[in-house]
This record gives structure tokens, sequence and C-alpha cells, in this order.
DNA sequence: GGACTGACAGATATTGAAATCTGTCAGTCC
DNA sequence: GGACTGACAGATTTCAATATCTGTCAGTCC
């Protein structure tokens, strides 16, 4: 039934300061294993019904010890929850801190969004519905995601008006402003309409119109 | 308890035909007459809890007789939905079919229509509330909705690409991609976020950067 | 004869008792 | 002595019975 479950016979480990820095074996309860599992249970069984006591018991030990490293439930799925958005960050950033011309390079970072959403809300849509969840619960790690986010567009729109290919904005505000007007596609909210015929032609009418107002004529 | 009920020891209109004009007396039941009764009942018990029953009893009708006038809750709810949106249309198509220069007749729809959401929200937020679980059922009656408010949108284009004062755009794609990239300032789920401090400069931020898109140079 | 009623079947919502879960902590076990 | 357990109180969820609602229609009443 568990995945991590029924340790049975082996013996604890003794020693385990030998090797600082050798992998943890999976006797040791550690908050990273206990991430996964919550990650593993809340695939499983959904948010609604996951609980401390399934995340303990997938792992064999008591709920108490999960306590131990998380001080509540809301404090474990938040740390879920920023665990996945950390990974969201990551991949963009090499957009956002490329070589070369601004434009490019502010397109291919918002396509570069708005496909990996997309892919993240087609390929696994009950996953996805519960990260939904996560992060309507979760909205202040979820603003200071955004935030991340916006400060990653304003390095793209820094780099374009300092090399001249912009107007003279002030980056800040004009990175929110662009991530404002390209809010439907990368609001989980609005994940259902991105699989309508049409879509990919109304993003690009938006970036469009978007980057329009910033090149220098 | 009910505002319309108990008519009493009234005797029936006998002949309505004299004055084909003349409003109903408030004892006729009609369309319109059940759909104020539904709009208030849906106001006082909320939309989980009002029901046909609830709108038959302060109409002082059996439920019956509103099932001769819509069919089916759900119909009756549309038409509640539909006649809230029909408001909203009107206030906004002056600025749609006014005169003048259509870069301020755009800037003065989009607030229009953001300040006019925003009051809506603010000023009785219940009711609001109400209405945006309307709106979550009837999908349909939106879309419609939308289609309208984008319709408008591309006439104000049109107009400023007809007099040179918009680069030459295809107006309809633009109005709808005006429409997405102001959504954030129109879509009542993002409510909550119209009375935050910094709002308003978001919004011009996006209206800046759409209306210079769209300037002839 | 056409507007309206009210009883009805099936669907949906409410309720309260029982089960489960969250979070704590004194105590156990290396 | 520090990681872990398991019993516990209070909060939350589940489940099944009960009540209410939706939609229909044969029948009543001007």
């Amino acid at each position: 039934m568990s995945r991590y479950g029924h340790y049975g016979g082996l013996p604890a480990p003794s020693s385990l300061m030998e090797r600082p820095y050798a992998p943890m074996p999976p006797e040791t309860l550690t908050p990273a294993r206990i991430l996964e599992t919550t990650e593993d249970v809340l695939r499983r069984y959904g948010p609604a019904k996951a609980t401390v006591v399934d995340v303990a018991r997938a792992l064999g030990v008591s709920h108490g010890s999960v306590y131990r490293h998380f001080g509540s439930k809301a404090a474990l799925r938040e740390a879920v929850t920023q665990r996945w958005l950390d990974q969201s960050h990551t991949a963009l950033s090499a957009f956002a801190d490329a070589e070369g011309p601004a434009e490019p390079r502010l397109r291919e970072w918002l396509a570069g969004l708005f496909a990996a959403k997309r892919h993240k809300a087609g390929d696994d849509p009950e996953l996805f519905a519960t990260y939904m969840v996560l992060v309507g619960e979760n909205s202040a790690v979820v603003d200071r995601h955004i935030e991340t986010m916006i400060e990653q567009l304003a390095r793209i729109v820094e780099g374009g008006v300092r090399d001249g290919e912009f107007i003279a904005v002030d980056p800040a505000p004009t990175a929110r402003a662009i991530w404002d007007a390209t809010n439907r596609f990368h609001d989980p909210a609005y994940a259902a309409e991105w699989f309508r015929p049409g879509i990919d032609a109304a993003f690009e009418a938006v970036c469009d119109l978007v980057l329009r107002g910033l090149r220098r004529a």
C-alpha cells in the first residue's frame, strides 16, 4: 500500500555523521523526505482527503513525528506549494538572464511561461487541480512567487531600455503591467481556456500589443 | 415577512385588454414581476438558499405558477443574470458610440468599465458575491455578454484606425487583445484586488502600455 | 378554457451523532 | 538527551436519516 512504509526488520542506522554529505538513508526522517511523501499522498488522495496521518502512515512513523518537522498541516502544505512554485522559477530564469536582444527574450519568456503552465495543466489535470487548491490556500507564498516572476520580467525590460531597444520606461512598474496584461495566460484559474481553439492567436495578439507598446518606434 | 405577498381580499382583475400598454397591476403574474421578486429573494437569502418556493411565496402564488413562466430554476436564474449583465452594456455603449478622438474614448471606456465594476463590488459586497455565483452558473450568458463588450471595443478601435489615429490593425482581434490585456480589471474574480493600494497605478500602467501599442507613432 | 393550485416522485440539502483528524505533550526508548 | 510514540481534547469530517426542494400534472376555479 505505502510506497515508503514497512521498513520492517532493518536495524536503525547507528552513526550518521561519518559522511556528512552522503544521502540520508530512507530510514531517517527529514523535512525533504516528508515533503516528498506529502506530494505523493496529495497526488493519490487529493487535497481534500490527504491528512497528516496519511503522510505519517506512508512514512511508517507516527503523526507526532511529522509535527516535529512541520509545526502544522498548513505549514506542511505551504512548504509543498513553495517547492512546486520554485520549479517554475528556475526554468524561466534562463530566458531572463540570457544575452541578446530584449524583444525576443521577452517573447520567449512569456511564451515559455504559457507553454509550461499549459503543459502542467494538460499533462496531469488531477495533479494540477490539486495544486490549484494548494495555491488558493497559500496566497502569501504565491504573492512572493509572483514578485519573483515580475523581477525576472523587469530584468529583461531593463536590458531592453539600456540597449535603446525599448522606449525609456521604468522597468519595475512596466514589468508589472506586462504581467497583468498577460494575466489570462498564466493565471491557473483560466486553465480551461488554454485548450480552446484560437487561444494561441489570442496570446500572440496580446504579446504583439504589449511589445508594440514597448518598442522604440 | 414578504414584501409582495398577501394580496388578501382584492378582487382579481377581470379585463386586462382594455389598455394594452398600461402597466400591469401588481396582482398579475408576469415574467418581469417574477424576475424582480427573484432578484429580491436572491438579495435576501443569497444564491445558496434562494429557492423557487421562496420566490413563489414572496409573490403570493404557488411555485407551480412560477414554472408556468420559467421552465426551470436554472432558466429563472439565467434570466436574472442576463438582466444584470444587460445593465452594464448600456452605460458603456455611450463611450463606444461617442464622437471624437479614439484614444480618450478607449481610455474612458476602459476606466468606466473598471469604475463601474469596482463600485458594484464595493457598494454591496454581498449582492456582488451573489451575482458572482450566478455568473459562474451561466457561462453561456456571460460569454455572449463578453462578445458584446468586445464589439463595443472593436467599434472604438475601428474608428481610431479609420481616422489614422491608431496603426492599421484588424479591429476585432485587437479589441479582444485589449479585453484580454485588461482582464485583471474587469473579471470579477479579481474584485478583492480592486481595493488594494496601487491598483489605480497598475490599471493606468496597463492602459498606457496598450494604448502605446495602438497609437500611430 | 386558461391561469392557477397542490399533491406527488425523485433529487438535493440539512442535521446531528459517530468517526476521524489536528495539534499537544508526558512518557518511552535507544 | 534527543527522536519518537501514542493517548488525549477539541475541531472537523462523514454518514445516514430526515426534511425540503424541483419539476410535473391532474384537477379546481373563475
